[in-house]
DNA sequence: CTGTTAGCGCTTTCAG
DNA sequence: CTGAAAGCGCTAACAG
């Protein structure tokens, strides 16, 4: 492997001047870069990054956190969202760094950072008041929190309107005279999944609606879940007529059982769920959704991220966007005010 | 941040002492460990991984690649992947990097290895003789293949026995009835893909049917391409009875299809899939399929690589693993010799 | 425009 | 068991 040094001797040059050349400093001679960059073709020479990180103090990679790695990376719909964050990073010359808040060393956030192997950090669906932000913000690590909040110093966060996007759907379910609407939650421990419950009570506080405990059934994000919730919500004496549904995936699990039990799904049910994974499309019917503005989060996420990292004093940037209507088949107008099944 | 020359003045030590403590280094009195440990937890020290890489060579990351990262991104089955190599990544202290060979500096899968960001590469389902390959082998980079080989110096590989996943749904199919097996073929251009393909009408061979180029379909892996071929089979004047797919999302798409022209799976027409992704249970009718040892497949590809990178010879283990049947409802007796739909 | 010096934070090597 | 010296490969800061 060739060093700095190499090319400098074999271009007959200093280590500097090297070095300018690969930085790309406008002010050496055409001649001499030129002579540079042959000794560096031919050697076949790279930078170690080991020792560029060392003096600039910037290792040029970003980590990402997954609180819950296993059930994050089994969903379409983040692993998008990592493609999108690799893609955005990429041309700004960082990396990305995996790591997980499962596994020991990503107990702590903050070790990546300590141990200067990233910059700063990008955290995706961290949990409810997670401790581990408030050292982020004490240190002031550079890091973005995507679908969550935090008002602490230094932390930015880019999230998507989770009330509007429930409050639309409550809207367009009344619109089609659904009253009885369900709800199926996600993991409430995440913050994404909270909103949206929230969202939901307050949307139908509003249009004057009873808010009834039975109508709610929490999930875990799973198909799985949300086969279990069709089940409960047909034991009920007085179902609903249209559910929502956190997610694609319980929205998925739901269509299932209702086929399963001969439930006609819009005829005798609505559903809607949000996320608009590829999936949503292949089911029959096919799925009524939210799509998340995916592109936009990934690159709005980096922006702030790379953009606290270099600014000297601590910065946040907080962004909050709104979700498209995927109208589909999975919603009809209500049968009437009987139970549905 | 506090450097080993904080802790060192604090604990009245040299360098060299805090280094074996932090190190493990069992010849260091009790004692002074201890006081080092102390001063290490008051300062807050952690090593800086920029100066350990500098003169230990070593990164302690490893690069995964992903050739096409927005199609292997959106399948959960690699994410999945990606899950457990992680986690197999971690206990052994090493930690996980992200590349693309779609970006630019992805382009050169040697790149992250030359710049020394990373010890080693995970390379998962590359492209059929990517010329790279031998780029990696005659550098002699350590490296591993996941559902690709090679027989190339210095790589190794962790495959699944994809003829034989093949031969057992023919054999399966054959003993439903069928004669007539339609075949999803993937991305091409990959090696998976290939090697089912040609695991196809090799198994047809063997059992003197007649391998009908007409009861083929190149898809891509995506559910749009299953749903594609379900239209072309249809189409023939004589149909496949039973089709394999080469994943489940393929299958996922053609059942779709199947649905919507009123083609009842199993009952007119038999599918089977590949990977066993969650959404294969939640069809209707759940696909029959065969599910990749993936937990399997991760470690051992880790440990490979490992093993590669701290080996001063040259290594490769090359390993081929068999799936596992997941027998659901999605494939029937045939129903006679004649069309299917 | 180019070179020299010093040092980033750690570990290797060799002496005690 | 512990320490001193040297250097990993690069760049900031200053000279020239």
């Amino acid at each position: 492997m060739a060093s700095q040094q190499d090319v400098a001797r074999m271009a007959n040059v200093s280590l500097m001047t090297v070095s300018r050349v690969v930085n790309g400093d406008p002010k050496v001679k055409p001649a001499t870069r030129e002579r540079v960059q042959q000794a560096i073709e031919i050697l076949n020479y790279y930078p170690n990054a080991a020792a560029r990180a060392l003096n600039s103090r910037k290792t040029m990679t970003v980590g990402l956190m997954l609180p819950k790695i296993d059930y994050v990376l089994s969903e379409p719909y983040f692993s998008q969202l990592i493609y999108n964050i690799e893609k955005s990073l990429s041309p700004r010359n960082y990396d990305l760094l995996i790591g997980t808040a499962e596994h020991q060393n990503g107990r702590d956030l903050t070790l990546l950072y300590k141990q200067k192997k990233v910059d700063g950090l990008v955290i995706i669906g961290s949990q409810i008041n997670d401790p581990r932000l408030q050292a982020l913000s004490d240190n002031c690590i550079p890091a973005v929190l995507i679908h969550a909040r935090s008002e602490l110093p230094c932390l930015s966060y880019v999230d998507v309107d989770n009330f509007k996007i429930i409050e639309y759907f409550v809207d367009y379910l009344c619109s089609l005279g659904h009253r009885r609407i369900g709800f199926i939650a996600g993991d409430l421990s995440v913050v994404n999944a909270s909103h949206r419950l929230v969202g939901y009570k307050q949307s139908l506080s509003t249009r004057s609606i009873l808010v009834e405990d039975q109508l709610l059934f929490n999930g875990d994000w799973s198909s799985h879940s949300g086969y279990e919730a069709f089940l409960y919500f047909k034991s009920l004496s007085n179902p609903p007529t249209a559910v929502i549904a956190s997610n694609d995936h319980m929205a998925i699990g739901f269509l299932k059982a209702a086929y399963e039990h001969n439930v006609d799904i819009p005829r005798d049910l609505s559903l809607v769920g949000i996320d608009d994974i590829e999936m949503a499309s292949f089911t029959t019917p096919k799925i009524t959704t939210m799509r998340q503005p995916m592109h936009d989060i990934a690159s709005l996420a980096v922006d702030a991220l790379i953009d606290s990292i270099n600014s000297e004093t601590p910065r946040e940037s907080r962004v909050i966007l709104d979700a498209e209507v995927v109208l589909r088949d999975s919603c009809g107008l209500c049968a009437g005010s009987g139970p549905a099944s």
